[in-house]
DNA sequence: TATTGTGAATCTATTCACAGCT
DNA sequence: AGCTGTGAATAGATTCACAATA
């Protein structure tokens, strides 16, 4: 309605649930260790375990890749490393741009997991004409007036958003518009894209938050059996406007949610 | 089993589901936008349009913290800022250390999501002495033999990990013998923790993945029916060890995955 | 009249537990 | 004997659809 552009995508890929694609990253990172150290083999408790999740769930999860394990052995590290591999598409080259190089961006454009697995950094673009031909992480950023012809060219179809909060959405717009499909988003800004582009966030303030919610339970468990605090019981179910203290001290920031990015 | 330390605490907490835990910072957000233009209510529907969510959701969500709606009119902005902050924990002070300042490090100390909302970076603690003492985002680092002193002096329960995989565990395994029982990590590891702590991951190569294997489904639906790619239709089953074809041409990057700091 | 709040229905994910295979 | 693969059971999350109500 908002915008007429609408998000989230996918649900469910050829029959491989969700929660399970989001799970295979994480097996191949195991299993590489364990290729690594040569480990010929390895069961499904072994290698949940190494994953931090449970065995029952691991086998599951590979049942719907098929049936890739030896009954009464376990699985072969070298051929699962290389089913998830295939499954996931990292058999194949992905060239990815990353758009906003102040700390974050230079902090991805240097991360070595982008690197492996078959994603590699085809340009780094930022507004700031002063980082324009300057090596990032060995990379020389280009100027956003080229974004288009960066993206045709590379043929990139992954595009990473590490700029302030209020460009991201035009900066979204334009990386679809150049052929861009999915998109990783640090921006703390809900993007809106056609149908067909996958957008993934990452919102650190987020997780801090989640945690910030359990923590103050275990405090409040500490203390009286189930009350939060004692101050505030249950404040009047519904009042008028403005009926709300502000609450928050002097905390004054004007949302400030703009992620860790200094373009100059 | 293997480290005879487990993980994965918190499932549901004082009746509100997790998965509703996860998006009161996106309505948070979105509502605190609202607040700054002086709107004073907002219905379900458009809150949830905001934070991109359908309104079903947003108003069994917001169920779960009480009836803070009023019928036929919506929902007060400033008075649901309240108590979704307070639901969060987020009215009080949440000191958080950072350890390992590298750029990733620098970037999340420079990060204006973490000093509103309640946050408050307490220290960076990096181990690399060139580093001590050097301001970064005008807070000047720490060495991390300090870092049981730190968290001790300033009551810090909230920890941040941006250090390379390698020193993660033994970084976290102090942050939690001196009294940490939230750990936000960036680096590519499963930390083992006690019963008690909480522990999110955020991981890039992980959303990368996840984005790759659905741009390849896109690629793969444009040409035929539901085959991925000509190539590789369905290797042999169950073939015994080295069976399966290296797979990664030259990806050699020994595993390679360090987060994006140089702690020198 | 417009919009919330929520039971009931549905869909998704996790876990159990064991048959089936090596 | 040991371990996978998977139906069945359970738990959790989302969506529907409408009664309640300001």
């Amino acid at each position: 309605m908002a915008t007429g552009r609408t998000h989230r995508p996918a649900t469910r890929s050829r029959g491989i649930p969700e929660a399970t694609v989001a799970r295979l990253p994480l097996y191949l990172r195991a299993l590489t260790a364990l290729s690594e150290r040569s480990v010929p083999t390895v069961s499904s408790e072994e290698l949940a375990a190494a994953a931090g999740v449970n065995s029952a769930k691991l086998r599951k999860d590979f049942s719907y890749l098929g049936s890739y394990g030896t009954r009464g052995v376990g699985y072969d590290v070298e051929y699962l490393v290389y089913q998830i591999s295939r499954e996931l598409g990292l058999t194949q080259d992905w060239p990815v741009v990353i758009v906003g190089i102040g700390n974050l961006g230079a902090a991805l454009a240097g991360y070595g997991g982008f690197a492996s697995r078959g994603f590699r950094v085809a340009a780094l673009i930022d507004a700031d004409p002063a980082m324009t031909g300057r090596p990032v992480a060995g990379i020389p950023v280009q100027h956003s007036d080229d974004l288009e012809k960066i993206i045709a060219e590379d043929g990139v179809s992954i595009g990473v958003i590490a700029t302030p909060a209020g460009v991201a959405q035009q900066v979204c717009d334009r990386l679809v518009a150049a052929g861009v499909t999915s998109i990783l988003n640090f921006a703390p800004t809900v993007l809106s894209v056609p149908d067909g582009v996958d957008v993934r966030k990452v919102d650190l303030s987020i997780e801090l938050q989640i945690l910030a919610f359990h923590e103050q339970r275990k405090a409040g468990e500490e203390a009286g059996a189930d009350s939060a605090r004692p101050a505030a019981p249950v404040p009047p179910p519904a009042p008028r406007a403005t009926a709300a203290p502000a609450a928050d001290g002097g905390r004054k920031g004007p949302d400030g949610d703009v992620p860790a990015v200094m373009p100059a």
